[in-house]
DNA sequence: CTTGAAAATCGCTTTAC
DNA sequence: GTAAAGCGATTTTCAAG
């Protein structure tokens, strides 16, 4: 699309302090989670406001952080990597965090990972073409980048959950 | 953005069949998983083709599914909900996977479900204010949602890892 | 916040090559 | 696949109420 501000993709807010949105920001928000090429015009129909106000309060949104910035969804099931594993993992003693993570970008089958607390040290989301490609995966996690126990589930379905739901 | 095609926002395609992409679609993919608001010329660009081609591609991978959609990237954790939970679960016995997947609809906290394989039927994702939101979702859903067991760990870090990894 | 306007940009299509 | 043109639509910015 024109002359969206698209960058500064980052913006740089002061922490910790919590933004209210009001009704008008939520359904705006709403609207952009959907459909993130919406224009103004088309999301001012959905809101009942003016254009020109629309795109003030979604360039305030940006500036505070609250819109990270547009990103294509994109199924990579259709590219063929259609096994997708949940794997809890442990680190072995004295194998740093900052490593392990660093690490993981040779590993372009993990897409996500999450530092936690409980019996497991992080939760990794891994993307194959198959059960071979997944135990190669979990092999090369065992031996190359410090993990000493690893427990997997198979994504059997994801649920759609509309993302707008936490706003309300 | 003026007049790309938004809608269709869902393609159909034959499913089970995986489209192939060469050395440009991937790198198209990765500039708009990164920008989903990044015009035909900006891509072609960082791309070396032309926009005409470009937008060809764009569009054929939109029609092929590869590309679901366009959506904004929310950082929720802004608007106060900074407590972030993945949760296991299990249904108690004759509960209907899909009559509980409808149920969660009434729980806005619950941003994300995926039924799995394993020793629980569902992890859940759960965004909240606080340990105090938290502990009244939990209840409600043993109460109210048929879960019969339920194992919660608290998110501390989400490791920044680039989505476009997986197309390599 | 609304309305109105200007200039610049973009998407789409068509026409070539 | 490239290059160039025209049209319609959109964003941005600026003005004024």
């Amino acid at each position: 699309m024109p002359n969206q501000p698209r960058k500064p993709q980052n913006a740089s807010v002061s922490p910790n302090r919590p933004v209210d949105l009001d009704r008008l920001d939520r359904e705006i928000l709403a609207v952009l989670a959907h459909d993130g090429r919406a224009t103004y015009q088309e999301v001012s129909q959905q809101v009942r406001l003016s254009a020109n106000a629309v795109a003030d309060r979604i360039r305030r949104l940006r500036a505070q952080g609250v819109i990270r910035g547009y990103r294509a969804d994109l199924d990579l099931a259709r590219t063929g990597r259609t096994l997708t594993a949940l794997s809890d993992v442990n680190l072995r003693d004295g194998v740093e965090h900052r490593g392990f993570e660093a690490s993981l970008e040779q590993l372009p089958q993990v897409v996500g990972a999450v530092h936690v607390t409980g019996e497991y040290d992080y939760q990794l989301r891994i993307l194959c073409t198959g059960t071979e490609e997944l135990e190669a995966v979990v092999e090369t996690l065992k031996q190359d980048h410090g993990v000493r126990e690893l427990r997997s589930r198979i994504v059997l379905r994801e649920v759609e959950l509309d993302p707008t739901r936490a706003l309300a």
